[in-house]
DNA sequence: AGATTAGTCTAGTCATCTAATAGGATAGAT
DNA sequence: ATCTATCCTATTAGATGACTAGACTAATCT
């Protein structure tokens, strides 16, 4: 399960990559637009600009804005900001591999090739996701032109 | 991420499965020879017991053993029993569905439409792996053939 | 019948995590 | 200097995770 913090960090990269090019945002702009608790909201920006995929401005005509292009920011990245490794057990992580304490054989661990099928399928759908990929997507419903939702 | 519980239900499970059609295991002998805490794993049983995945004979000469077939058993199902919902947000869940509460338009939300493809490749994979191809699968990596471990 | 064996059930513990909230510090704009 | 808005640290209530304890019940063996 993706945490809050995930969820508002995604829903957050998404309205500043709508507006992407248009200056810096307010953290109570975003708070407000997407229902967000204002507070934990700061944290979580904090948090995404402290791993580079956010920058901000402070004072007046301040707030945050994308550290790059909506295309070259993934979901998967984002998440893995705010929840840690996407695996589902850490004996199957690229990025914080563990192995099991109780295991005696890890390559023969049924369940372990099964998860790391799921490792592969969830990583390949979330790092091939760009913030622009979700935008288009929501266009396509909007506009109704649904086809293209499913063109990755 | 997967509990621990849901883990060692999978482990037992795989113990279970192995020893199909021979009688009864005792809860200490899967607990041992799969470094699961005893008691902890008297709770996971039961659980599973309760949902219809377990039967279990008291006594001398007792312990647990499938309710059904290796092949009629899923990894999806053992996951849901013990973790609940497999999606990665309530508003993606089929067995679980509840929307988001902030969610304006839920058709709209790009967050969800990609969070629908992760839980579709997860369910996939979980719902289609029953026991037996797991066994399969390990039987295939310990006798060297691992072509086997890919086809499905 | 009585002892032994093994699952059943209820409750409780302890640590960690989640989802916040609070409030002052710091830096930029005017 | 004074707003303005982010930065940073701390705190907290409640939930969850990972067990542990112990009494209870049912089946089997002698």
């Amino acid at each position: 399960m993706l945490s809050k913090k995930s969820k508002y960090a995604l829903k957050a990269m998404m309205v500043l990559a709508k507006e992407y090019g248009q200056g810096p945002v307010l953290i109570s702009d975003m708070a407000q637009r997407e229902g967000i608790p204002r507070k934990f909201l700061e944290l979580i920006l904090l948090e995404l600009k402290n791993q580079g995929l956010l920058q901000s401005k402070k004072g007046k005509g301040g707030g945050y804005f994308l550290g790059r292009e909506p295309r070259a920011i993934s979901v998967g990245h984002i998440v893995r900001v705010l929840d840690g490794p996407i695996a589902p057990l850490p004996c199957v992580s690229k990025t914080a591999y563990m192995r099991c304490r109780e295991c005696r054989d890890e390559r023969s661990c049924g369940i372990r090739i099964v998860m790391k099928e799921v490792r592969d399928a969830t990583a390949k759908i979330m790092d091939s996701t760009s913030l622009e990929d979700m935008l288009k997507r929501v266009e396509a419903v909007v506009t109704g032109n649904e086809s293209l939702s499913f063109a990755i």
